[in-house]
DNA sequence: GCATCAATCTGAACGTCATTTAGATTGATG
DNA sequence: CATCAATCTAAATGACGTTCAGATTGATGC
């Protein structure tokens, strides 16, 4: 649970090690909560030796967004598809939502461009793949062609169908559903409440 | 420009110089390249100066926060009102994001939940009245009643108003529009093209 | 005008942080 | 089996937020 043993002076994988420590204190602790010792330390290892593997602290967070965007494309990935472009649409905006909901930590990170090497390709990719199933439903139903790798990745219409899944999802995290409901779960309340007749007022088609 | 001369032992009025001092740093160098030790520095007193008059660094940045909202309150209130309703609702839309926009580092503080009392009561004030009038022109659009200062703040039509600014508004903040646009300023540019499209996309009304 | 008191500020300390460096350890190569 | 580069430790550095004893002073009561 704590620091991993070790019988060896060398790891053997720290690099991955660092990393699953790493993701595992941002959903424990959430991003504020990080420090690259504490990541250290439960990987067993002294606070000198991420400097090996990643460029200092940056490094490391950037390497934990890039797998948080991988978990994001993969949940979105395995939502179902209708013949219904407008259904798609609210479905994949939906499970963006959700996502943020159930994983605050990463979705923070991967939000906080001050922490992270916004330059670093594997990053882009990571950023650009793990919509692909959301472009793809937005472009179907504005009926435009979806851009490819590389093209510009926000077009007008693409930036109306991020724009309030993301303000919702942050809307969310910076907790909102707290001061209007008292269940147990405010923010799952709020997603199967509110949520809906919000896509609803924001993308209206009666073929739902 | 750096510290604050000063002829006697006592500042005069450290409260207010903390925050003029803090609100500036922000404002050059982000949320992120605040430090309590630059604020006291650039009032020019010690480091242990600002804990008699705030409860901490989280309690210095909450009084930085109400201020930025009484800021972007104060933007809102003197935009032009028409007697159209989905026009007076996507002014203030676009009066929001340009906020954004405009004051980066002020905006991604009042969003940083975590550097925050949130459960300060002259910030709930000042987040609730901050938005008075981006309120009462979703209330006449969607052709409700505005909820008073008692009532919860969200409503779906609520949440629906503010999701997509709000979207967008994080979404220039985090670098978004400078992978669109090579212009001297991507995120005017942004406003500027991209912004009333996706606002009619989400609120068509060809009253506008 | 003066003594007293509470508010305010300094200076130094403490523990934590990221990062760097010299040196120890070891897996891999020849 | 010797060599070498990769990997890790330990220690140091400088900045951070916070606390505390003591210095300073504005304000209050006399």
């Amino acid at each position: 649970m704590g620091a991993t043993e070790r019988d060896s002076y060398h790891h053997g994988d720290l690099r991955a090690a660092l990393i699953e420590a790493s993701e595992s204190i941002i959903r424990e602790e959430g991003v504020e909560g990080f420090t690259l010792r504490k990541a250290a330390k439960r990987a067993g290892v002294s606070p000198g030796a991420p400097s090996h593997h990643f460029k200092g602290t940056r490094g490391l967070l950037t390497a934990v967004a890039i797998r948080a965007f991988e978990r994001l494309g993969a949940e979105l990935a395995i939502l179902p598809a209708s013949g219904v472009p407008a259904r798609n649409l609210r479905v994949q905006a939906e499970g963006y939502v959700t996502f943020a909901a159930r994983n605050p930590g990463l979705f923070r990170l991967i939000c906080r461009v001050d922490l992270i090497d916004c330059q670093d390709q594997d990053f882009r990719e990571a950023s650009f793949s793990a919509l692909a199933h959301y472009r793809n439903a937005a472009a179907a139903y504005f009926g435009e062609d979806p851009p490819d790798r590389a093209a510009r990745i926000f077009r007008p219409y693409l930036a109306s169908a991020f724009a309030t899944a993301h303000g919702l999802a942050h809307m969310i995290l910076e907790g909102r559903p707290a001061l209007l409901f008292d269940t147990p779960d405010p923010a799952r309340t709020f997603i199967e409440t509110t949520l809906p007749s919000v896509l609803l007022a924001t993308w209206p088609d009666r073929h739902c």
